[in-house]
DNA sequence: TATCAGCACTCCAAGCAGATGAGCGCCAAG
DNA sequence: CTTGGCGCTCATCTGCTTGGAGTGCTGATA
């Protein structure tokens, strides 16, 4: 039996024809349809032995007995890997991407958004982007507001534009004014310092020099660690669902709706966009490779975006396996270095 | 030929059960089906004639030659206005609802969510809750942050939980000094009044007594009647989307997509809840009554929520036609009271 | 030994025919 | 006014047939 070494040229130019067929039209490849492919000079016959070899490596398989053959995963796989060749992102797409990140220039929140609708226009598939990890943010500014019922409105800026709140309950009552002290006594040590650096101090400072503070700096101490340990900013834009019911594969709707249901429940997509940030550059999960029972029938091709050369989030794309990956994969490239770009503070 | 002021009571009464047997098990409902009605005692034939004459009156129809009748728009309407006997919310819902919204006590936001989370897993149909209007909440506490480029990070704290923040523009650059000091004189003035009212003093201060002030207060109201000026906090919460897949009369994709894509617009969406503001109580909009060619086949049903007497949100339900709405209208009901207590900073 | 033409075979998809059954409208009798 | 009965209309389901696409295999050819 043959294995994946013994591919000869032929054979990985007939499966990538294939693929790259299969891509276009969504229909079973023969061996007829790929015979008249200008650049393979078989006749059916010989293709069809080399078929035949393909599907028993498990990189294609045939739906039923009279049926032309269908990439499989590991088939995908070895054509992204390797036969790809990718198109340059065209310079309309380039102009859309980048004029569109550019107008928008108001607030963080709504260059996220910009970003993931435009993926999801320019690519027709469902566009998704991670908030910027608040952990690697600096803090630019913290401000605590007294509630009713010893709670405290916890607001705190990072960077230049993200605004975030929370609402922590403390055992002690404060006054407006001791707030107002610690949050001057706060801003005036931490500021400019990242948020998981700040947060490290705070605990140190609070676990060894507790006899040192006076009454009013462990207070401060106390609420700062409170208000900065939230690990939940776990959370991602989402655009253009809608087109991915465009597409036959996904056309069930036991399907749609778990994919759906998946894309609600967000820790799973972040699980899976999570691990993403490790590496550089593009990275693609095919079909269930992703691990996820919701997206079966899907690829997910993503790229971390970075600010400042620290990875801070990641963006992606979602369709169907049948997807056009020589145009995904510039698109989210090129989109997450717009980002990063977009987004630092210069 | 008859109006709809001869409608005796036997018709309407078989009217009524039409519709809920159709609610029910979203068959057409033929004559036969009618006759064996407990509290009906009229032989098919009878019931033909009656429905012969309700077909006449727009109120049922049926969708082929040989198929039972189906309730048209008016025949719901009817339906839901006179003939509708609501049941009182089981207990066990009721439970559901109130613990539901005492327990997610943190935040705002979060209780939005929960309300919109709770009436789509009660309904089993799509919840929506709009962010309550800025506009009549009480202005809690402003603050100015300097961004680089003359922009200045507005952020806002209305009633007691609601974080706002804004990026404006300004011609000339501020100190955070002068920052600071502006948001100190507006919060020693105007703090605790309500976001209209602020705007619309601060307006007449820089109109009529602009010779009056110092420049710094010039400033200050410039900037405040900048920052509160956003007519857009027009959004809201929505869940259980993907319940609505379940329904048959949606599974159409084409209909569903242009459903999904009305929910991520959400102006129209919008737009229709704003009209249940002026009313008091329970509204709803059947098929088409709403006025919007993606809720054709839904029913939408809602209720102001308020807080110290004043509506300052609408929550409502989403769902087909054919839903259960003796049951759906308590539920809302109930929500938008629960909600509205939830929201009352006592 | 690699390529290829030909043939038998499999299976899906589409179309057609007949059967089934639900439900109506109409009519005539009570 | 109510009711039973009759004939009629459709939609749905089933089984059947046909056409076409595509395969695997075999044996011939260079």
């Amino acid at each position: 039996m043959k294995n994946s070494q013994e591919l000869n040229e032929r054979s990985l130019y007939l499966l990538k024809t294939l693929v790259e067929r299969y891509i276009q039209d969504g229909q079973p490849v023969g061996s007829r349809a790929l015979s008249k492919d200008p650049g393979i000079h078989l006749s059916p016959a010989t293709i069809r032995n080399v078929m035949a070899d393909l599907e028993e490596l498990g990189l294609i398989h045939s739906p039923h007995t009279s049926a032309g053959r269908v990439p499989t995963v590991t088939g995908y796989r070895l054509f992204v890997d390797s036969l790809l060749t990718v198109k340059p992102v065209g310079s309309f797409e380039l102009e859309q991407l980048t004029t569109g990140l550019a107008t928008t220039g108001k607030g963080n929140e709504n260059l996220l958004q910009s970003a993931s609708k435009l993926l999801s226009d320019v690519t027709k598939m469902a566009g998704v982007v991670t908030l910027p990890k608040t952990e690697i943010a600096c803090l630019n500014h913290i401000e605590f507001l007294p509630l009713s019922n010893n709670r405290i409105l916890v607001i705190y800026v990072t960077d230049e534009q993200q605004v975030h709140n929370k609402i922590i309950h403390t055992d002690k009552v404060f006054s407006p004014a001791e707030l107002q002290q610690t949050a001057n006594y706060l801003n005036s040590v931490y500021a400019g310092r990242s948020v998981s650096s700040v947060r490290a101090s705070v605990l140190a400072e609070l676990e060894s020099d507790r006899e040192l503070l006076n009454q009013g700096m462990v207070d401060a101490v106390n609420i700062a660690h409170r208000a900065l340990d939230q690990k939940s900013d776990e959370d991602y834009v989402l655009s253009g669902q809608t087109n991915l019911m465009e597409f036959s594969e996904l056309s069930e709707m036991e399907r749609l709706k778990k994919l759906f249901e998946a894309f609600n429940h967000k820790q799973g997509v972040i699980h899976l966009l999570d691990k993403c940030q490790t590496t550089e550059g593009v990275q693609i999960f095919i079909g269930e490779e992703s691990g996820y029972q919701a997206f079966e029938q899907c690829s997910v091709v993503t790229a971390p975006y970075t600010v400042n050369d620290q990875v801070v989030g990641v963006l992606g794309v979602i369709g169907p396996t049948r997807m056009a990956y020589e145009k995904v994969i510039p698109y989210v490239d090129v989109t997450a270095k717009l980002l990063g770009a977009a987004l630092n503070p210069k």
